[in-house]
DNA sequence: GCGACAG
DNA sequence: ATCTTGTCGC
């Protein structure tokens, strides 16, 4: 049928993202969230969307509910999708952000005393080209609060992976130390953080939505058992399960078994 | 032309 | 995102 081309369709989505942006609220805006422990906190989600090897349309939408501060799953729901666009740095919300928010209606229509107070987004927030990523985009359309935590640096708004960025991950001594990811405007889009005294790399931290900076990373070191934190990390492990369990790979070392 | 490119 | 086993080290 009539496929629209990618360029026009960059166009609208950057005209939506500016829209969205306007309501953005960046800060905190909920009493846990100034509480030393974050008392009061007591659900966290976690999102992710893992994919087949050959397909990049299908998917599995995954969203979680952990307990806080125990990280006990308290909900998981694996659905698998139909991606209707294309993936493009700087647009990933456009890729994702609809099964995500269908997975949060689900959660709601079923289960609304499980809401989460707070989702952690695999992907970047405000640390994003026009300042609107995944993190933001989810936020505002679901209203959550949300973080963005990368698990790889974008190098957006003069903030590179050179010498000097290596130096300063050397410099993280132990689990919650970070160094800020400073625009060439001299904004402070995001953290990198040491999220455990074991890993080396760090994570990329940025606000998404209703959350200050500060509390993101304060929020993303106190859910890190391992390098990833643990919603999106439990988010990642049972979309992956689901795709193992119902979509055996059958992959060119196999295919051939039942020819002939 | 070359390099970058969250997931 | 996904392709992939073992291996070195604490």
């Amino acid at each position: 049928m009539s496929a629209k081309p990618v360029e026009e369709l960059i166009k609208e989505w950057e005209r939506e993202q500016v829209r969205l942006k306007g309501m953005l609220q960046v800060g905190d805006t909920e009493d846990w969230q100034r509480s030393p422990c974050f008392a009061g906190l007591e659900r966290v989600g976690g999102v992710d969307l893992s994919f087949i090897k050959g397909d990049d349309v299908k998917a599995c939408a995954q969203l979680v509910i952990l307990s806080y501060p125990d990280m006990k799953l308290l909900y998981e729901d694996s659905q698998m999708v139909a991606l209707d666009a294309p993936y493009v740095a700087g647009y990933l919300a456009f890729r994702e952000t609809p099964s995500l928010l269908q997975a949060l209606n689900r959660l709601e229509e079923t289960q609304p005393a499980l809401m989460p107070q707070v989702v952690l987004v695999d992907g970047n927030g405000l640390f994003h080209y026009r300042e609107f990523g995944l993190a933001c985009h989810l936020g505002v359309l679901s209203g959550l609060p949300c973080v963005g935590v990368a698990k790889n640096l974008l190098q957006v708004q003069g903030v590179v992976r050179d010498e000097e960025h290596f130096s300063q991950i050397n410099a993280l001594q132990k689990g919650g130390d970070t160094f800020p990811l400073t625009s060439e405007s001299g904004r402070v889009l995001g953290k990198a953080l040491r999220s455990s005294d074991k890993s080396t790399k760090p994570v990329y931290v940025s606000v998404g939505h209703r959350i200050s900076l500060d509390t993101a990373i304060r929020l993303t070191h106190s859910c890190c058992r391992y390098r990833v934190p643990e919603p999106i990390r439990q988010a990642d492990i049972l979309s992956r399960e689901y795709l193992r369990k119902h979509f055996p790979s059958a992959d060119l070392q196999t295919q051939d078994a039942g020819e002939r």
